[in-house]
DNA sequence: TCAAACCTTCACATGAATGTGACGGCCAAC
DNA sequence: GTTGGCCGTCACATTCATGTGAAGGTTTGA
């Protein structure tokens, strides 16, 4: 078997992103992916994929379950080449949605994330030479 | 049974924050909150864990385990308030792990969101007046 | 005193994202 | 032509956040 430049087995796609095969086969199930086929029955992926599964793995980590990938992946492909065909008012709904839930995730995760930056400075000056144990000593 | 003001049960607290009553007792399985307990062996719940709750949710939701919810929470309670005690080496650094992570998290939601965001803005533009189906019709 | 509406614990069920392994086909190198 | 390393499907196992319901105690109000 020859591969052309930029096409890959599963194998390959798998070290690429890090992401075990069975977890590529399981996104193909949800139809996040959908490579190609060889002739004798291997899947056949093209080098964009790598991308696109780092950016499922993302979203995944982040919440998203795959129903709403699915559904918002399309959107975000080429910037400018929108798919009316799909677009329902249903679909644009339930868009909408997704993006305000995402908005609400990402309000959420800065506030906490912050915080916790700030927890961690906080200790890590108390680190320093000429602190005490870090319990109340203010200069009477 | 008389209730100070501020406390709780669990049927409020599940109505104040829109968590069922076994998320709220499976939160404190997992040590994310740890009510007191009446005579009568009723959960008492302050009015500050409904703000707790809706934070647990928010993390979950942002997908956050559990595990690491209750590894983070002590550090954002009181800005000031830093409990040096847990504060060993290794403690530290899965904090700091955390908090990348987190990062990460929010540029790739913010990234898609974006994107999601100007593909409606887009959609909404082409069902304006004055637009056919979307394919292309430039003024000739 | 009885009923309704709380509360308790226990336990089994489910859906989603994953792991793991069995069994067999394809292909390249020796 | 056999061996080893890919690949395929199938199927069962696990973890986590949740739902659901049973069986029983407590409180409140008619």
């Amino acid at each position: 078997m020859k591969y052309e430049v930029g096409r890959m087995r599963i194998g390959e796609l798998s070290e690429r992103t890090n992401t075990s095969r069975r977890l590529l086969r399981y996104y193909e199930e949800q139809e996040l992916i959908i490579p190609a086929r060889c002739a004798n029955g291997y899947r056949d992926y093209d080098e964009r994929l790598v991308d696109r599964v780092m950016q499922i793995r993302g979203l995944l980590d982040a919440g998203l379950p795959t129903r709403i990938i699915k559904q918002i992946l399309p959107c975000l492909d080429k910037p400018r080449i929108i798919h009316f065909a799909d677009a329902t008012p249903e679909m644009i709904a339930t868009l909408e949605l997704e993006r305000d839930r995402m908005t609400k995730r990402i309000r959420c995760l800065t506030r906490n994330r912050d915080a916790l930056a700030d927890y961690l400075d906080a200790v890590r000056d108390d680190n320093r030479p000429g602190s005490a144990t870090g319990a109340d000593d203010s200069p009477a």
